[in-house]
DNA sequence: AAATATTTTTTGAATGATCATTTAAGTTTT
DNA sequence: AAAACTTAAATGATCATTCAAAAAATATTT
């Protein structure tokens, strides 16, 4: 029973103690020490339970990943429409506990230093085919062939970038109004 | 005369030398000696002329943007109307000597870093506050005035979006239908 | 239950490596 | 000669990681 229990609880507050000091003090910067801190450890833990500091960065993002894959699966849930299925998409990735100051900034530092670390490239591709393929599936859906892949561009683009502007915000971010603008840029793209 | 010639070459080298290393290392782990060695200069000389590796960044993101800005005002020259400058600011963004895999990975190096460096920031804030009023001047001639702030955001979000893009691609990207795509969806967001 | 053994977890301190910056002594240019 | 430029080497600081030993939890035996 209690087997594994401390170490997924380990596991968890550590990722989460990442995330904050990630955000406070940038991906390339942030000490260990740092984040045992936020964390209420040691950072020798950390490299018990995680390898690596680069382990701990895997498995952050991983968790992240997973987050908004379910936030996406459960939007499709109930759709009907391709239309519905675009607004699921947005609504995911703009979802409340989301599309925040802080976990925009942290997909921020992971998209500028995954091109340095083979491990976070790896799950960056797998996330973006995602969403690509699911943009692609609807659109194709309601426009002509040809006019299926600058739509798709549009779309990710425009959702990419107000993730980005969202991590430069000093005020904190409005999910609800988000997802009403990302449902008119979709209007606007499907005609 | 030659008084600041030798200073000007440098400057130049040292900075060229820095896009090039941050693209190819990072920006968070860059180190002095990797960026001297691709000048072919020693560290030390970094500091005798930027003062700090920090003063270096800061001259290296000043000189791209620039370069930006003088695009941006040379797009706007011979311009007529609202929709041609909407255009130009777009072409100016995509131009061949900016829009390049190596260009876009470093301002996404920048962006993600400014928010730990005051200067970084400040340098930031100043770009991203002149695309938003060239913006916003052009839009609200051709919008109402509850239309123009939602185009604005999609108009910036998808221009961001897109050096977000091409800063992850592996391959070489194209500017000329960078630049198409991008008409084409400032047509579909001034109706 | 108690005692004991075994495994898992935790961390302080050592290790070793890296790196920005400084310094002092040269070299080149003016 | 003076000023500007250049760099090798020294400095000092930071940090990820390792290690050994302790502490805590769990299993086993009495």
């Amino acid at each position: 029973m209690g087997r594994k229990r401390i170490r997924d609880i380990r596991n968890k507050e550590l990722i989460e103690a990442t995330i904050v000091a990630v955000h406070r003090h940038g991906y390339g910067v942030v000490t260990m020490a740092e984040i045992a801190q936020e964390a209420g450890a040691s950072a020798a833990s950390i490299n018990y339970y995680f390898g690596s500091k680069e382990g701990l960065m895997e498995a952050t993002m991983r968790h992240l990943l997973t987050k908004l894959k379910v936030a996406m699966i459960q939007g499709y849930t109930g759709t009907k429409t391709p239309k519905e299925r675009l607004y699921a998409v947005m609504d995911a990735n703009f979802a409340d506990d989301l599309y925040t100051v802080e976990r925009c900034s942290i997909w921020m530092q992971f998209w500028a230093n995954a091109p340095y670390s083979p491990r976070l490239s790896r799950l960056h591709r797998i996330n973006r085919a995602r969403v690509r393929s699911h943009f692609l599936a609807e659109l194709s859906q309601l426009l002509t062939a040809d006019q299926v892949e600058p739509a798709r561009q549009a779309l990710q683009c425009y959702m990419d970038g107000v993730w980005l502007q969202a991590a430069q915000s000093d005020q904190s971010v409005d999910p609800k109004t988000a997802r009403a603008a990302a449902h008119q840029v979709v209007d606007l793209v499907i005609r």
